[in-house]
Order: C-alpha cells, then structure tokens, then sequence
DNA sequence: TATATTTTTGTAATGATTACAATTGTGATT
DNA sequence: AATCACAATTGTAATCATTACAAAAATATA
C-alpha cells in the first residue's frame, strides 16, 4: 500500500514544512516503515532511490520533522538517535539480539504518579530492553 | 550523613570489585549527591579531593560498576550518558529548563501488557521530559 | 529575466567515548 | 626487602555520530 504524494504533502504543510521531494520521500519511508530507522539506514534508503543525495540532508529533514513535531525522536541507546513517525506516546522494546525495535502500547494513564505535582510533563518515553520473541525461540534450539 | 568506608568496601566486594580508592570515592559520590550526575560531573568531583584524575579512569570505573548491575546506566539525552545508583525500576524526569533529573516512583507493573508476551524483559526504562515545579514558579514572575 | 528565499550540499569542526599501550600500584611469596 | 604477577590508572590517539557553516543549486516571486 503505498502511501499518496499528496497525503504526503498534506502532513507536511499541515506542520508547516515545504514539501520538497527529499521530504516527501522520507516521510514516506517512515510511515510505511515504521521500522524505527536510525538516520543512517534512512541514509541508506534515500541513497537506493537518489544515489548523490548527501547525508547531511537526511540530518536536517529529520531534524525539521522533529522540531516541527512530524516525527518523534527515540533515545535508546546513547550512541544512536532513532526516529518514529507515530507521534503517540507509546513503548518501544528494543531487542539486544537482533537490534529490532518493537512498538508496543498501554495505558499511559496508569504511570502518573504523585510525584510530580506541579511538574509540566511534555514528553513521556518508556522503553525495554531484553530479548524478543523470535530470538527467544531461535536461541533454545 | 557521611556513608562509610566500611560500607561502600562491602557493596563494591559484593558485586566483585576491587574497591580502590577511585571506587569508593566514585560510588559515595554516586549514593550521597543521588544527582544523577554525567560523567564529566563525576570528573569534576573527583578533581576536587584528587587532583591528578584521568578522565579515562572516571570512564573505566563507572563503566565497570554499570556491568556489574552496581549502578545503572540512564540515557534521556543521546549526546550525555547519566548514573543512578539506585537500580531499582523506576523514572526520571528531566528538567528542560534548569537540566536537573528527579527520580519519581510508581508501580512498574502497571505498564505490563499483553504484546511483549514471549519477549524476556531485561530492562524497562521511563523518563519524562518537560519544566520542573521550581522552574515553573520561577517564570511565572 | 532578474531577484529573493529556501533547500541542498560538502567539508570541517566538535565533543563524548573508546582503544590501547605504557606506567604505576598492590599483594603475595620467597 | 626484593621479586614477581596481576590489576588499576594514566595519557594520547583514534573513532564516530552529529553539528556548524558557507557555497551552490533549486524554487518561488516580482
């Protein structure tokens, strides 16, 4: 199912964000992937459609999404950022076997606490780690 | 309520460490301040009672107490890595204004869920983002 | 067409972290 | 106390993701 340009363009102008074909291109990617890339691999991706496109593009169309609040940026690990399309907040599970990373949802609700009494929450993030299923069931052999 | 040498000697020999001068003075500093403290602030500490540190020491000791479970290693930022040696399962909310990190607690049963059924859960990390009671009351002026 | 503005680019700089080999310290044994 | 083995500490250099920045290209506007 391959998502529409012009759906493509809505989201970005609806943020505020010029859609030019390397935005385009990379929204996309991240919606129907929804694979949690990190910028390399959507380095990697945009380089397979447009082979001379430079990597500090992909750095500064994902920072735009991020500030402009198009897409999420998930620290899991300190030495990489990873970007979400899906600007819910939700749980990612990160896999320490196969590096994948799973989204997974629950109430957000039941966290609040008392402890932040006066706090003003903008961002919450929660995230696993450990082994997923597949891995699981691959390592008892 | 100075912790005693005797004490952090103990906690260290439990998990297998050599306590050394560096790990006693660096897991004090670690269960005293509770400030969550990146590792150049450890650095800058540790310059006060010893001088002549290496930064490359305060790297080797904090991440030799990390693999043995003695503190545990919390990323908000990607570009600053924090210590807690509280290894309990709970949150941290990150100030955005003053950069300070408040732990907060909560039953941490409350986010299981039915999707990561199968996975082996190793690691479940939450922190929160946003402007802390002080900083609140403080820009309201 | 000319002009202004935005987007894209490539290189250099940054800065936290790691690798590594040398040095120092510690503890046990003789 | 001298020797030895081993662990801890050190300082420098390398790594690597990210950012800064200024030039070039593309796009929109008049």
């Amino acid at each position: 199912m391959e998502i529409k340009d012009e759906f493509l363009k809505e989201q970005l102008l609806t943020k505020g964000i010029k859609p030019s074909n390397y935005r385009i291109l990379i929204l996309r990617y991240l919606l129907e992937k929804k694979s949690h890339p990190t910028v390399d691999m959507v380095y990697a991706y945009i380089k397979t459609t447009m082979p001379v496109v430079s990597r500090t593009t992909v750095y500064n169309t994902l920072d735009t999404f991020a500030k402009n609040r198009l897409v999420q940026v998930i620290t899991i690990e300190d030495i990489e950022k990873r970007y979400d399309a899906d600007v819910s907040t939700h749980g990612h599970f990160k896999c320490e076997v196969c590096k994948s990373v799973y989204d997974f949802f629950f109430d957000a609700s039941s966290i609040e606490q008392t402890m932040l009494q006066g706090f003003m929450i903008k961002e919450k993030h929660i995230y696993f780690k450990g082994t997923c299923e597949k891995c699981m069931t691959q390592s008892s052999h």
